[in-house]
DNA sequence: CATGAATGAGTATTCATTCAT
DNA sequence: TATGAATGAATACTCATTCAT
């Protein structure tokens, strides 16, 4: 039991390392945060820092990943359960959105880690954003078998729908709107859809839609 | 005359220092790079620089402004004596791509004023981006006008494809992809066109491409 | 008898605690050692350490103490039961080379106390080292008064053989010779007791000693 | 001639950093000496003394490399005129303990010089130290030929007489004393050139050896 | 104007030591 | 007693900026 408890304490004071600096990479940018004041918010000592993450670089790249987790999450949870491809696709781009509305600091972490980091590794970002647009590129080839997408490339496709989240995301927080994002979904969806979609996939959409109108 | 050619050679030195000093900001990255090595490329003293750029703020900031007036440039030059709106657009689409296939390291530019300079000034990258969507905007206004686009939010649809381009282009470097960028534009411009044009928008469409391909 | 085992105990862990760190400071000095390594090697938590050596700083010197000690039993052990004078000192002398033979790393803990605490004490090596160059001393007026050694200052004599074997061990070990020490024994009690001229050679220098004291 | 005093300026202000952290680290030992002292004691940056030597244990090493240079010339420079091997030898020892009385904290550099770069290169020291062996062993041999040497083996005994200097230095200012190490030399040269026992000495001593073998 | 030596504020990292459990 | 997580003082090194020549 005790060493369940260190288990606990230690992963607890991990997180909140990784979150208070998260919050700091993303508000200072790499090179300004100071590893102090991670330690200083957290009224605990320098050295407890280093204790969990060896190197700066190192706390960084791990709250990095940690944020990247964190989107994935927060679109997987809700487009796995999901059968229907339209509503899957929808789902996925407002959670997407969303995930961003909350969190929209990370976009710096991102931003951050491919600037920072550039010869280093793969960014994060790439490794989690690769396994989505594969996940979607399936379900377009999947939708163009049963006639609903036409006769387009789906790696492209898919690639270029993820190039539009990801540019939407960026110059959104560029222009440091407060408006929400995920009010863009239904016109980036609607153009979208309008550009892939085969007459019989706009009306399959549609009775989807209604479908899910009624269900609620 | 001799004023004259000191101004020349003024501005002369200045275009060196800014094109060695934007190679090596998106090389290293702004924090990374140093100015002793601008000069040391350029086999001029540290003071020298420190003449034409009080700080190396102002010259990484010159050399972003230098950027975007590089990609302005490319894209206005081209669009701009032409007057049909589909083949506008799409040279535009293209130009954007071309330009970052040859100049692809300016991405990191972008990147890093924003990430390094966030409080301190909307990034000039933002300035020129804002008016070529407005001016794409006024293009789509006309063109739904005129019946060839389908009653959609022109601003939203203007900053959409914007978005996309952006997106598109940061990915294929985030990628390091060393494919063509501009081999890219047929496809996007293909789903943008499904996405956003009316059937008349359509028809319009092929027959200006149609005119096109006679003209060569 | 249970105080009695716990004394022992106690006795056993400190003489662990002090056999690691003699290792540990012979081979990285004493900055780099850390008291971390010498708790890691021994699978004990650094407290413990600090339970029987209250700083880093008495740590080392009490493994210089012990290293001492070693030696100075390793010495007396063989000679302190001799009684013929000449035997005593050749016995001496190779006790002092072989005992460096087994525990050249040992050279390191004597250097790293006078360079690391010059200020705070008489070197416990010093202190050992009187103690043989006065018994010598007392050797040598014995042999003296008995007509076997000329007539030079003892004291002198006898620091100039401690000084020697000081020399030679520390100039092998900066060698990073792998020969053995022991070895040199036999010449060096030669030289020592014979001098290095033959009649001639020194019939020579006194001639030359002679035609410089004209010269002045 | 304005790039000739540059060139001297900088050897100039080279040798005061060296001469100045040759100080400091032979009265600190090499862990506790802070640049930062060194470049306070002589008024300048922290930076110029970085801008001179890259490194603190550059800065060291090139300090020890200066200090060798120095005990080696003092040695050279009284000893290379004389042609009495008598006289060069009793010079050159003379020389060598006078250095030290000049520069007795020189034993410092020397001593840390192994203890902190034990693993990385060649002592500039040893170096020195096996030039000087060299020349010591060719004289015997000179003088073993002329019969002025008895028969020993000359590369043990120049190394010998070395090590009884090197040991007499290091021994001398372990003590701490304030006794001038010159004092020493006469007897040093005559336990060399003569040893140390009587005619009967030298009898009773193969005697005791002799007793010794038949106990075997 | 150009030069580049000098400056010194700024920061990541280490490790001896403490002390609550 | 033993533990090892937490502490924070200490320090090498960097680099933007200045300014005498």
């Amino acid at each position: 039991m005790v060493s369940a408890n260190q288990a606990d304490r230690v992963a607890l004071r991990r997180e909140e390392i990784l979150e208070e600096a998260t919050r700091l990479f993303a508000a200072e940018g790499y090179a300004r945060a100071k590893v102090d004041d991670v330690a200083a918010r957290l009224r605990i000592a320098k050295g407890t820092v280093y204790r969990y993450f060896p190197t700066k670089e190192q706390l960084f790249l791990a709250a990095a990943d940690r944020a990247m987790e964190g989107l994935q999450n927060a679109i997987l949870s809700v487009t796995d359960p999901i059968d229907d491809p339209f509503e899957k696709l929808k789902t996925g781009v407002k959670a997407y959105l969303s995930f961003f509305d909350a969190n929209l600091h990370l976009i710096e972490i991102f931003v951050h880690e491919r600037a920072e980091f550039r010869d280093r590794k793969k960014p994060s970002f790439l490794t989690y954003s690769d396994k989505n647009i594969t996940k979607f590129e399936t379900l377009l080839a999947e939708m163009k078998k049963a006639g609903l997408v036409r006769d387009i490339d789906e790696k492209l496709a898919a690639e270029t729908v993820a190039n539009t989240l990801y540019g939407t995301v960026h110059m959104h927080f560029l222009r440091g709107s407060r408006k929400r994002l995920s009010r863009l979904a239904p016109q980036m969806i609607d153009i979208i859809f309008r550009g892939i979609l085969t007459p019989a996939g706009t009306r399959a959409n549609k009775a989807s839609a209604a479908r899910k109108a009624e269900r609620k």
